[in-house]
DNA sequence: TGTTAAATGATAATAATTATCAAATTCGTT
DNA sequence: AACGAATTTGATAATTATTATCATTTAACA
């Protein structure tokens, strides 16, 4: 088992033993729709998982649970890999996260984001294009009514090689 | 592209050697077939090789490493998995067979079938529809294009409620 | 047939994820 | 505010899939 999770363990200066009394953390506007998400799946609300649910918002889209992981030990070195997991796997399965499983390579995770998009995944580097195609949108609804269904959702996935990393093949 | 060839070559003439009665392995049609497909990866012809695409072609359809290796074994006991393993990765990165990825599970395994198509699910009562649409692929195709990849692979699923369920539904 | 590079299979290693479980924490009730 | 049951956490072990290593075997061709 390789164990990576100290890998972003600098030498933070502040754990915090001394808190001023009145909450240095300004509850942002997403705050208490995270404690809102995480009633909705009739879990507690904890500092681990809204510090989650923080980095999940703030940093970079399609993180593996590992970066995440990282990420939030930034600012809270006690977090816990298993936590990540463990959440994630319930935000994901109640559809809160979207889950990007790309070969054998780590799951990516993102908050399910309201407007949709699809992805462009490279095989080799997994870097990861979202892009919105109106054309092939109608199309699918169209293909949709042909068969007489009414379209609820789809999952469309592109695999290739980047310019990178065709670059790097020559 | 070579895989074509194999595909369309299940009529074709198969050249015979030297046939041992006492084999109990009469030369396939397909046999030359999986020959022609070792020699287009610039492969040597061996016997684990063909027991593996003799395996695959007979078998039941979306097979697991694993599982294909028990396949073999059956017929090969010397048969090594890691022999499995490498020559599925071989066979799938030149797009011979194509590898099934759901959720974190072992991956699953098919030659790759000639027509491709992509599915329309009801979310009701699961029933799949398979469809083409030429259209769609050419779009993805320009997507990709646009994002300077060379596209290898696509994920498409629809899912919707289909014209009995609508009706149910009333 | 002999030579040589490639292929094989046993096994170890790696990597992602999940399971276990004692200690800590949440939150409704006092 | 403190209590206490139930949940959650985090350290770590375990599991699972897949890949790397390497001595031995084998295919292909001169």
């Amino acid at each position: 088992m390789a164990f990576r999770q100290f890998a972003g363990m600098k030498t933070a200066s502040f754990k915090e033993t001394v808190q001023l009394p009145t909450k240095s953390k300004s509850a942002t506007p997403d705050e208490s729709a995270f404690k809102q998400m995480i009633r909705a799946l009739n879990l507690k609300i904890t500092e681990p998982r809204m510090n989650i649910l923080k980095a999940l918002h703030a940093g970079r889209s399609h993180v593996t649970a590992q970066e995440l992981f990282e990420k939030v030990a930034e600012s809270d070195p006690s977090i816990g890999f298993a936590t990540v997991y463990r959440f994630l796997r319930t935000l994901a399965d109640q559809g809160f996260v979207t889950e990007l499983r790309m070969g054998g390579l780590a799951a990516r995770y993102e908050l399910t984001p309201k407007s949709h998009h699809d992805h462009l995944t490279c095989i080799r580097c997994s870097k990861i294009c979202e892009f919105e195609n109106d054309t092939i949108e109608k199309l699918q609804e169209s293909v949709a009514k042909q068969f007489g269904f009414r379209l609820t959702s789809h999952v469309m996935e592109l695999y290739g090689v980047c310019t990178d990393c065709q670059r790097a093949a020559n």
